[in-house]
DNA sequence: AAAATTAATGAACAGTGTTAACTTTTTCAA
DNA sequence: TTGAAAAAGTTAACACTGTTCATTAATTTT
């Protein structure tokens, strides 16, 4: 029986080994799949237990939502220490396509579904959003030092950051939905759509460089 | 009872009758409640019904996944008529994200969902795409005619074109799964968000108008 | 009229999120 | 140490979901 063991593993945190659970499910098996009663027979509790720590499914989605946004802050940190302003303005679009390359079903989940959205207009209302913000901060606050430099003239800040984002975001959403590539096989014939994200990107940083 | 009635009424064309249910529900109620049930309920048939006409839910949705994309290349005729390549692209730029803006659901399954995308990986192989394959091969050409007239000089014009569309593409996204909404509540206040895309939208015909 | 074909259905399977009522375990003061 | 209060966990159930199989009803053909 596992039910005299768990008792004795840390029995502390469920919190977080639910979290965990959940987190796993979802890695492997997609959003769909990871359901309330395979994340408490991962964890050897049953299904109404997890609801004593979170209020619905909603909630523990929203929780891998926000985890998401952690890690991305993190893969930004080395960007901070990139001198030139459109430099960092080029890494953090390298970096921002990396991240939803190496983890797309979190970009997902953070970028993408409606899910986690709805979730936080209708429950917690100030704290919620801040990761996001913070990220979107920095890549305003990019484009204002590139402006300094000479960049983007003419150009409203806030506009010209919305434009970035919507089309790096863009071409990740195309890749990791799966539309790119059904386009691509259809319309070249099945090349390397990985290849092609990063072709239209130097095209962007093109657009970029020439309003200097 | 109903059951009479319906019988007289044009029994003929019911697989035409479901999909005419499904998008209704679709359209009301979201993805999520187009349920199999819900359409039996609306055309007055069993459940069981349903599956004489169409193999599976993913085979509805894929319909209607279909329509939208006739429903796009509809809106997009009147631009054959328009002379300059450039005008034409603008406008091709503006009708598309107009058709996102105006059919938010249509837009979501064509371009965001993956469950019609995987239908048609693992189903059909050849016939599929081929909608969409026409509004790219549109948008190419359009970008090709800009080339010859002297935009987009030393670009690839699959690489502009595929730029051009995760940019709009970016936008339409972060507007339909409410992404942008939410952010611009955080970051800016409550501003209008559709007026921020014509805003992004500008910023973009900028970076395309300079390449000449 | 009887047989064969087609159309439609009812019941069931295996899942889903979620809630209410009940039981077990732990805590803590008398 | 015992007994009551509080906390933690579980069982059973509701109302859904997509989908399949065996059966019935209706139509067509012989």
């Amino acid at each position: 029986m596992g039910i005299q063991e768990r008792k004795i593993r840390h029995k502390e945190d469920l919190r977080k080994r639910i979290l965990e659970a959940a987190k796993k499910l979802f890695l492997t098996a997609g959003y769909e799949a990871t359901s309330i009663r395979k994340i408490a027979k991962e964890i050897e509790f049953s299904p109404t237990t997890i609801y004593l720590y979170y209020k619905d499914k909603s909630d523990i989605i929203y929780a891998l939502h926000q985890e998401g946004f952690q890690m991305m802050r993190q893969s930004f940190q080395p960007l901070m220490q990139v001198e030139s302003p459109f430099e960092r303005l080029k890494a953090l679009g390298k970096c921002y396509i990396n991240f939803a390359f190496t983890h797309p079903d979190f970009y997902e989940l953070m970028f993408v579904m409606k899910d986690p959205m709805e979730y936080l207009e209708i429950s917690c209302v100030e704290t919620s959003w801040e990761e996001g913000e913070r990220v979107f901060d920095f890549l305003l606050q990019t484009v204002r030092d590139c402006q300094d430099k000479g960049y983007f003239n003419g150009l409203d800040t806030k506009h010209v950051a919305m434009e970035a984002w919507a089309s790096v975001h863009g071409m990740c959403a195309l890749y990791v939905s799966g539309h790119l590539k059904s386009m691509m096989k259809v319309v070249f014939g099945d090349e390397n759509h990985e290849r092609m994200i990063e072709d239209a990107f130097r095209v962007l940083v093109h657009y970029l460089e020439s309003t200097k």
